[in-house]
DNA sequence: CGGTCGTACTCAAGGAAGTGAGTAGTCAGA
DNA sequence: TCTGACTACTCACTTCCTTGAGTACGACCG
């Protein structure tokens, strides 16, 4: 039951479809969640069996019709129970550190390869975000949107993300500049 | 498969028992990966059946046996194979983020509270990295330790940890400051 | 005018992960 | 001496997430 919240959560901000859901969540704007299109499906039509959204079809020519959906009263009262609960520790989970934790046994040639791709997709993100974050403050300061402005919440997330992707892309150069040291200190030998 | 590798290379560094896996995966030591110590078992059970690792008995009084793993070599063979193979992205997945990205919509005592209490968590697992890292570099400095060490992987693994938790901390931080300001200035009206 | 891309969604199946309960002996402290 | 905590592990169940395939139609490009 994790999803099904950051679904009710990316409905607060504007009504969307399935489809729509499913781009921001696979990426782009998914600074604070991921899952693939099937699993969003299934959970809109979870949550509207339960009463917690509410769809309402519109009719396109020229594409597809869809279903946008919105949050009802009983879906914004299961967030604030949510919210009140508290809330499970967070895990670091990433196959990349693993593969580094053994670095020491293995042929780092493909891991620095893996490691400055990362750190490249970690900068275009963090770009992204700041790129965000700046439309969503419009012409105030940081400082000032942050105590003034009307939706913090989206804001405050994107600063989650771009400060989890600075450090990624950090991690990711200096680990990748260590190892491609050590290899060629290894080859001198 | 993604627990399976990263119990073969928590082994490579010590002889361990299914325990001593749980201890060090349900938090402790386990900066890279987090486990249940029924997963853990489970896993010890596949890779010992697909030879991947060995384990032997060890007989002990006035406290229940054991059985300690050591990778075999067809376990560093997948490990090399699996290093190499390129990695999935990783997601952050947090549910303290979700539900500040609903903050506006909700009462936020509850949630400052939970971004407090996490924030305790992040600095304390930071201060235990940093100890971490002093033991391993011994008296040598990082730049040294990283240039001419023996086993850097877990070095590196925990200065990744050690990032995570620290800007883990310093968000959860200043989100709580932020929400707590918008709380009283609300009072304020 | 044919291929590919984008919108909008569905179905099926499998593996990974989390939840909860249980066993059984040892040791330290109240 | 009883309680609770620690070592060491097992079994059963459920839910979540991923993988892979498939439908349908319009638009754009060469």
């Amino acid at each position: 039951m994790a999803l099904r919240h950051a679904v009710l959560a990316a409905l607060l901000d504007a009504e969307l479809s399935g489809y729509q859901l499913a781009k921001s969540f696979g990426m782009g704007v998914a600074n604070f969640w991921h899952a693939l299109p099937q699993q969003l499906y299934a959970e809109l039509a979870r949550l509207e069996k339960d009463g917690l959204v509410a769809g309402r079809e519109v009719v396109q020519d020229s594409r597809p019709n869809k279903r946008l959906f919105t949050v009802t009263g009983a879906g914004l009262a299961e967030l604030e129970r949510f919210t009140a609960e508290s809330a499970k520790p967070s895990f670091m989970r990433d196959d990349l550190v693993v593969k580094v934790h053994s670095a020491d046994h293995v042929d780092t040639a493909p891991l620095i390869a893996q490691l400055t791709e990362r750190a490249g997709f970690a900068r275009a993100k963090a770009e992204l975000f700041t790129r965000l974050l700046e439309a969503m403050r419009g012409s105030r300061t940081e400082e000032e949107f942050l105590r003034r402005g009307e939706r913090v919440g989206p804001y405050l997330t994107c600063l989650a993300g771009l400060a989890y992707e600075q450090v990624n892309q950090q991690w990711c150069e200096r680990t990748a500049a260590v190892l491609r040291e050590r290899q060629t200190a290894r080859a001198d030998r």
